[in-house]
DNA sequence: GTATAAAACAAACGAACGTTTGTATTATTT
DNA sequence: AAATAATACAAACGTTCGTTTGTTTTATAC
């Protein structure tokens, strides 16, 4: 009879084999059908593991969707310190970033959507260390983009980041059943370098339309 | 012992008080819980009918959603409808729409985030007619941006202009919850107009740079 | 080799789910 | 006034939900 394992986080490549495909099948299912969709006993059969093994592993659901918004989070963290740092000029910093974060959805989209579509989710739990991060996350803006952030306040820049990256990948299901197949508009387009530079282009356009103008600059 | 009553709308201003009742509360309920995790008790209390009506006026839960969706392509089409005409420039045209689209989603944010949020939900009714809507919405920005469209797919640009037009509201109980209250980030920010110049700003530049570059056009 | 802990499992729990049935009540029509 | 349709409701349907319990198997430690 073991005690509760529900503290221990579970990432990828850590713990047992079981854990881990449960931590797979977690994110696999929860961005195709969504958090409430999806059963345990659906996720458990997915994973190839008994139906304890999560509650085992993860202590409940909910810990389950927590792990998986938190490590979401760790890797973008981790994505915005490494692409703000540096002596580059602003709007290089911006341009790099945002790319690598549109890169990064593409490569991890399943995580974004989880994090994205269950933002409504607001149990206290799950709002409180969100909001921290973003805290964290806003301050790294801040501090990186001084100049721009100086007059586009980042909890404008940050959310319109990620929705202009995010949303090709969140509209992929449709995009895919609404276009012919084999369309152009699927392949050849470096998106992340499309709207890198779109959204660079965009901030610079609003920079030298008027730094006072009546969208007055504002740091948090 | 009446009929199946599955059929009918339920849009606002149509049908009984009873029905309206329920529509609205769906559209909050699903909006702030998604439509997996609110419960058909839930919805009927809090529209103050009687658990069974919800069914008899649409059907089933999964009704309803579709409903709500329906209504939802339904306002955006018309807004695209109504910007998108006239002899204006492309890019003047790109410019009202995007802002007309944002001050929709900050009137009918519940209705918007169910569109978005709901988006990996794959069932095959709801797929087919989002399918198709988007297909409409696709032609009628391809034959309205026709310089545009010729360089940037419509593809790409209209989930560009849905995420980053979304991403404000989507985020608001993180920002709420994240920045210190009565901060200027979340005020006097006329965030429609922001983001209409950032967005066209922001194609500008990427037909300047490169109307053949490596991201080269194509409609469709 | 025996003790201890971790991992995996089957079975069952009460609760909540979406839906259906049958019956009242209220409106509309003839 | 009688007949028909629309609306509203209580009660129950069978199913699935997330979780818990107790046991068995496998690994680790002594």
């Amino acid at each position: 009879m073991p005690e509760n394992k529900a503290d221990s986080r579970g990432a990828p490549g850590e713990g047992p084999a079981s854990k881990q495909a449960v931590y797979n099948a977690a994110v696999r299912l929860f961005a195709r059908k969504g958090f409430a969709a999806t059963g345990m006993r659906e996720l458990s059969r997915e994973a190839g593991v008994n139906l304890a093994t999560v509650n085992y592993f993860y202590g409940s659901k909910k810990g389950l969707l927590k792990v998986i918004i938190e490590d979401y989070f760790q890797d973008i963290l981790a994505v915005l310190t490494e692409n703000l740092a540096g002596d580059d000029a602003p709007d290089v910093k911006l341009r790099r970033n945002i790319a690598a974060v549109a890169r990064y959805f593409s490569t991890h989209t399943d995580k974004m959507i989880i994090a994205l579509t269950e933002l409504p989710h607001d149990d206290p739990d799950i709002t409180e260390f969100r909001a921290e991060r973003f805290r964290r996350i806003s301050g790294l803006l801040q501090s990186s983009l001084g100049d721009t952030a100086a007059h586009i306040p980042v909890s404008v820049i940050g959310p319109a980041m990620v929705g202009l990256a995010a949303s090709r990948f969140l509209f992929m299901p449709v995009l895919q059943k609404a276009l012919p197949p084999g369309s152009r508009a699927l392949a050849g387009v470096d998106y992340p370098e499309m709207i890198a530079e779109l959204f660079v282009n965009g901030i610079n356009g609003l920079l030298a339309a008027g730094p006072g103008g009546k969208n007055g600059g504002g740091n948090d």
